[in-house]
DNA sequence: TTGAAAGCGTTACCAC
DNA sequence: GTGGTAACGCTTTCAA
């Protein structure tokens, strides 16, 4: 590289690292920043992880679907509140690899920690990474994964509070909507699973009413509303609650009177509804939080890995049931 | 590494690549992925890319603000068509790095080529990633930067089309919204400069609209509606569109009669509201054909840098104005 | 068919 | 203060 600057490779790496054992002479300093810019000089990456045996890459696999925007702000989030730790996280854009093979595919990179969302990974998977040098795998899902930390997210919970509500006021006979498009079912069942779970032993119903996100798709499924009996819908989501919402009041069904509608998310779109849409509002993780979690496992690789409910759900009441 | 098969390293790198100019005999093919998987080996992309000189990954800045569901949706498409083409997209999570000192960052990592949204990056950063072995520098923006591809996504007409719209419907005092959110000047300014060309020399007036996205705000801006005589509002996208037309609608002000609403994005959200809300239609050039941009140039780094308007811009008419 | 060795860009460690 | 040297893990060239 530089000797140009007519100095050692060793004096370059002192100089451009400030390195405080050994000093340098001004002018040499001088010389060698000078070449530096002239030259363009931009250290290498890899030879320089390669040769330190570590690197402060936090790697995520980068969200497959297109994602909400209450996930997306805990990410960015997150990204900021690593790189003030000085991390540098990088989304790796794991295409159609399953499983082992992508937790291979993340080895390759030899991160120092690696944050999965969902059921991205087993058991097998953490033990290469951790094989590869990888001192914490945290991952982000409904349940812990054998040698990880678990960040839990319990959307079980989300679906149990909307149970419980409409029982309480009075719905008997509940529809859940199960988004059809790919992806979502990691959310999608356990929400429907908490309302079964709520409603378990009672005397209401649970009716799985499976929704592509269409106009199309939710004025069929309201046309048939009135031979269904249904008297609430859990519709998933707030997005596709709206959705929803607009065909059963297109089909003249009066909302919450006839049937009681239940979005999640807390988004804005909810309140801007007529009826003000009744929502279950999510506590996710600071990004702040979770750093802090990273470089605490980073720190003490050894100390047994933690397990953290980190998902709050409460039911925000509004208008529409 | 696992010269405990009993073979050389050199060996091992052939098996693992399938090396077809070398023929290595069966059983020792057999040995070295048997101990490959025993050992969880795991080859170092770092090392391997030092070697070789160059590497396929594809480097793109990860948005710092969370993005619009247009914008993911083409970020996914662009990664799996990259994927396919062998490439291996990596979002770097750039934290407070501006200007040439961000494509600095990234040039550290030797991407083969990179992609940067918005105007992230000038002449002199371009350089830099040159120098640093980036074969292709593709930007996303409202115009061109020396040295690099351009997609150029043109936000000015999609102010202009809602100008001219707006004016054929014989509106005359045009209000446009612009968001306080940081992050969203790239698109509001345009946008925003779209409509004043489209209206420049006609009688009719534009007025800037400075809004954040709460409810209050858009209250406050309703409330202010009437002494300020303005008969249309270009609402920045459609989901701000959906939180001024509520507060307007709340004041007590029709939609389309006494304000015409306009959109953009062409949301799902847009369709469900009522009035049906007026927008602009979005194409965005398809993730394939960009990932096709990408490979060519990195083929073909000579060439001269290619300038492409991606950005296709359509009113699409509905019940708002 | 296999093995040995060079070298990619860095940095830590010693001599100078 | 400064400069040479070795080593990180891998691929490739060349020799056995």
């Amino acid at each position: 590289m530089a000797r140009l600057a007519g100095v050692s490779r060793a004096t370059v790496s002192y100089v451009l690292n400030n390195t405080s054992a050994v000093r340098i002479s001004e002018p040499t300093r001088r010389r060698v920043h000078e070449a530096a810019r002239e030259l363009g000089y931009v250290p290498h990456a890899a030879a320089r992880s390669l040769r330190a045996g570590h690197s402060r890459m936090v790697l995520m696999p980068a969200p497959a679907v297109p994602v909400g925007p209450l996930y997306s702000r805990f990410l960015s989030e997150l990204q900021s509140a690593l790189g003030r730790l000085d991390y540098t996280v990088v989304q790796y854009g794991t295409v159609g690899r399953q499983g082992d093979e992508a937790a291979r595919a993340w080895a390759e990179l030899r991160p120092v920690a690696v944050l999965v969302p969902g059921t991205g990974i087993g058991p097998q998977g953490v033990a290469v990474l951790k094989r590869a040098g990888a001192r914490a795998v945290v991952t982000l899902g409904p349940e812990r994964v054998e040698g990880a930390h678990a960040l839990l997210m319990d959307h079980e919970a989300v679906g149990h509070c909307v149970g419980a509500h409409l029982h309480a006021r009075g719905r008997r006979r509940v529809g859940v909507v199960v988004p059809e498009e790919e992806g979502l079912e990691a959310f999608s069942r356990p929400r429907l699973a908490g309302v079964r779970q709520a409603l378990r032993g009672t005397d209401a119903s649970v009716t799985e009413l499976p929704l592509a996100y269409t106009e199309q798709a939710a004025a069929e499924l309201a046309a048939r509303w009135a031979g269904s009996g249904l008297d609430a819908v859990f519709a998933y989501n707030d997005e596709y609650a709206m959705l929803l919402m607009r065909a059963l009041q297109d089909e003249g069904l009066r909302v919450p009177e006839d049937v009681a509608v239940v979005g999640a998310d807390d988004l804005m779109l909810g309140r801007l509804l007529r009826p003000r849409l009744t929502t279950v509002h999510i506590e996710l993780p600071s990004g702040r939080e979770l750093a802090e979690l990273v470089d605490q496992a980073v720190r003490d690789p050894g100390a047994e890995p933690e397990v953290r409910k980190v998902l709050g759900a409460a039911l925000v009441r509004r208008e529409s049931s």
